[in-house]
DNA sequence: CATGAATGAGAGTTCATTCAT
DNA sequence: TATGAATGAACTCTCATTCAT
């Protein structure tokens, strides 16, 4: 029975970010997404509370998932480096991969900063603190630069990732997203990689 | 009677900016565009055909002073490179002076394709001649390259631009978009201006 | 001017009997009405206090009209026999020499019984009373039987007419009503006259 | 469940048929319609589509009852003319039992030509069609006359009896309409029938 | 837990009527 | 008088949400 509800309420979650993505917020109906995801209407106010908690749902649940695997993918890359790069790319990947989910996140939910605003703080600021871990670590180890505000570092980080794919989606998703990854990141690592030593030497 | 006309066309098209921009296309209500420009309801009707007709119109009506504007203030520069100067600064200073039209050129309109697709296409097309005339005298007067499409400068330079804006809008309009406009012109310039043959010199 | 006022009432009042023929008294537009007679909106409420009103003026002063013109044709005639012949002719030349008018007289003016019974009563009465008339001398002259309510043969003559008209109506106005007026008065007459005394002697 | 359903769709329509009646379709208001049939507006839209196919229903849903009612009731009787007879009986007993209903058939569906022209074709044709098949048979069988278009027939039948209903419900419905059937059955069937070719003999 | 029929608040829109010009 | 732009009450219809089964 657990494993009943966990998979219907996977089901209602997931077509949710397709009619979402297809319609916009207010152009979907409950009973499209509940014809979707092969329920009744009324099931899907067992799982959540009304329309707006499924897209506050939609971004703190898929938030959750996406920041436990670069959590654990980041375990396997000691250097902060490496780990920002691994970042970068599970960031790129996940939106590559479901395009639906990129549409949600990058205009649906900015709609109404409401919803971000108000709801959503908590799945957004433990992304920004993840980011924050590495930079930090990144000090830590002497790779990055430590002479200007860790909060803007993280920043830059999470903002340009964040333009980077509201802009692949409002131009359509047609270019390749993921592609990008490894220029983005050495951009970024240019602007917050300590200078290396041994290039100023004689 | 004629300039009573206009006024409240006018006001009614500026408070559904306001309104649009603040609350987004669905949360809108009539009646709250009708408050704030200050007149009956139905007078919405009077100038409008229904709430999609005011979405379309504050695109076109904008679009079609920014066009005027541009062509007016690009008079004045004969040369191409300086055109393009011209109508790079004028895009980012028309959205910045005005964050509630950006807001609403850049999210609401493109919510649901339909909007540009169906029925905005002349006015945006007008916008994309206009620049596409401007690649085309660089090319004649021989300050741009000609070995490319033209189409592919001309959605190099909207392309940059609505990005560009886009990005500023999403990120909640903080920064100064104006001051990078010299940066985006610079850039652009780089990539369709013919090499200066001067430099290869021996 | 007073040529003027009724010059622009009568154009307005045949407008609403084309446009409440066309489109029933429900889907008629007070602006259409206006426009067919060519004056502006707010003029038709100088001329009649609203819509209704002008709904019952049509019945009230067509049938002024028409009274007036039975009363003056019947003057020629002395004999009552004759008298209600040309009645009988009157009433279905009226409607098929202006079909429009029939429509709104047999059909919208009926469709709640508020018309007539709040607001017209007293043109109709004045029809009955003329038809009641005819009787009266009728029997006075000895043509017309008497040994029956005179109201009876009132209604029995009004009725039949105006179930023939409304049937036409009904039918779509494709047959030929003022033919049907000998039928109908020598139906009428053999029942209301009194039987000629010459036939029942030895 | 379905009983329900059922139970619920005939109460709305029940309703609507009494407040057409009463006030006219336009007149009418869904939530009057479903305050009578004690039901919230919005259900009303559960089992019709809009207004307009409330009136439509309610033609094709009691034409298709009352046909069904008469061929039932036609099979006991194998004679042409005792089916004609049955007919003309079930067509005025229906209108006489339910007023309200006579009012929308024969005032509110006549309104706008639009209804039975565009919609309810189907519902009228198969009407027309039973009586064409009594004429058909009675033909057959020798009883009827052969000597004209069998569809002049059928129109005589439907267009006699229509226009008695309509002059009966105009006339507010206070006379005795199932009173009439045998003489109109009489009138009818002396038009129709063959003449008795013993009435010829010497 | 699951259903989906029922609910009813609230939206966009129309149009009879008014009134400053 | 005549105008027609402006008004706003009132309508139909939608759809998120509930709850008896």
């Amino acid at each position: 029975m657990r494993r009943k509800d966990t998979e219907k309420h996977r089901r209602i979650l997931d077509a949710a970010v397709r009619v979402f993505a297809r319609k916009g917020f207010f152009r979907a109906r409950i009973s499209e997404i509940a014809r979707e995801a092969e329920v009744a209407d009324g099931t899907v106010y067992l799982y959540f509370k009304n329309k707006d908690d499924l897209l506050i749902s939609i971004f703190e649940e898929k938030m959750r998932d996406f920041i436990a695997g670069v959590r654990t993918a980041m375990k396997e890359r000691p250097d902060a480096r490496f780990r920002l790069l691994c970042l970068i790319e599970r960031h790129l990947a996940a939106f590559q991969a479901d395009p639906d989910l990129a549409a949600v996140f990058q205009v649906e939910l900015r709609r109404s900063g409401r919803f971000m605003k108000d709801y959503s703080k908590d799945a957004l600021k433990e992304y920004l603190d993840l980011i924050g871990e590495v930079v930090e670590q990144g000090r830590r180890e002497g790779s990055f630069r430590g002479d200007f505000p860790a909060g803007l570092a993280r920043g830059l980080i999470f903002g340009t990732l964040d333009e980077v794919v509201s802009a692949w989606v409002l131009s359509g998703r047609r270019s390749d997203l993921t592609g990008q990854g490894e220029y983005i990141a050495d951009l970024l690592l240019r602007g917050i990689r300590r200078e290396d030593p041994s290039r100023e030497g004689p």
